[in-house]
DNA sequence: ATAAAAAGAGGGAACGTTCGTTTTTGAAAA
DNA sequence: TTTTCAAAAACGAACGTTCCCTCTTTTTAT
């Protein structure tokens, strides 16, 4: 069947990456073999060697992949929000509470992780993985900072800071809810982090804290 | 050269170990062959199998290996500080501050970055790792309660998901570090997280802040 | 005491397998 | 008939492991 619509040559390139996908979770990049990717994906060598350059190119597809779809969770959070705090807490609870509760995300997480120490070996990774941190991290500093203009976050935190420890606690979170999922638990980690920064909500919960504490003593 | 010392013998495993502990942070697990750790370590294939059973073993050994290290730095902190809250801020600067800028740092970084995904699919590096977690966040869950009878630690603040926070950013910083170094600074975080969860400083700099913030307005 | 034998430690070539890729072949639309 | 897509066998390189050999030290026997 020759000379084939445009669209059928793209769904069969996402059929491809789909099997990827799901085998470079399942095993990792290295133990996934191009006869895994075959069977998965109902294809021969042959035809996917007609999509794809090879094994790397594969690799560097689902990873670009990945990143627009956690992009897109943040255009749908913005969308959605209005203050710049509520943003930061929409993209928050999107991505650390439901989440990490969709089925999907589990083959995502692993697939990320799988990426952080190729990353640093192979220098086309390695410049796609810096874009992509920097792009979230001044996008939440920039949120950040807004919120602390309209005096929602506590003055005596520095937004690129806070930022960074965000950044560093998602990743952190992303890698230790696979290794234990009862032990980190994104709800009160949020809870936590929320009442650690926030203006009103740690003036009022201090005042309860304090006042507890007391009537133990 | 028959029947050597044992300590001859002892001496051939740290070496070799020591070669692929390079190799593996260098090229990753699958990419370093064993002819690269005979070739680090000096050594013929022969020689290895004599005191390995396979590449596996090797990479479970040095594994092993740094986890003791960690905790050596752990024993030294606990023996240098006498408060709780001592004692977690005197592990942070040396894990933190210290570690991150000696030469060593960044190999073992690398290796430890290098078993996270391997982790996940190796039920036995699974284990190792969840028990190792386990003793760490224990750990400092535990300091942090210390903490808060002594009224060191703000009193909303739960010592157990604080102590998941300090986890998770730290394994998030073994992380980025390596990435961007620049944009990560354990200085600046460090300085962030102890202003945000610390009783007296926390008072004191929400009012310089907020005596800054109206001078701006 | 000395020589022969045994055994441990290590070197290095070789083996069997596996895996990424290529090439050949076939079938179906144009 | 020509062109395009896909299947499947096949290739060549690479890798983990094994096997065999050598050299040296210890042990044994005369």
């Amino acid at each position: 069947m020759p000379k084939v619509t445009e669209a059928h040559l793209e769904a069969r390139r996402q059929q491809i990456m789909d099997a990827a996908w799901a085998c470079f979770a399942r095993k990792g990049y290295y133990q996934t073999t191009m006869q895994d990717i075959c069977q998965e994906s109902d294809l021969s060598p042959g035809a996917i060697y007609r999509y794809f350059a090879g094994k790397e190119a594969i690799r560097t597809a689902v990873y670009d992949r990945q990143q627009e779809w956690a992009r897109d969770v943040l255009e749908t959070a913005r969308s959605q929000a209005g203050e710049p705090l509520d943003t930061l807490t929409v993209i928050g609870q999107t991505m650390w509470l439901s989440y990490f509760n969709d089925p999907t995300f589990e083959t995502m997480a692993r697939v990320e992780i799988e990426h952080w120490p190729e990353a640093l070996r192979d220098k086309d990774l390695l410049d796609n993985h810096r874009k992509n941190l920097t792009f979230w991290r001044t996008l939440v500093t920039q949120l950040l900072t807004e919120a602390k203009e309209v005096g929602q976050l506590r003055a005596d935190v520095d937004p690129a800071s806070l930022a960074s420890l965000f950044i560093c606690a998602h990743q952190g979170l992303l890698h230790l809810r696979l290794v234990d999922p009862d032990s980190f638990q994104p709800e009160r980690l949020f809870e936590l982090m929320r009442g650690l920064w926030s203006e009103e909500r740690s003036v009022e919960l201090r005042r309860k804290g304090r006042s507890k504490a007391s009537v133990q003593r």
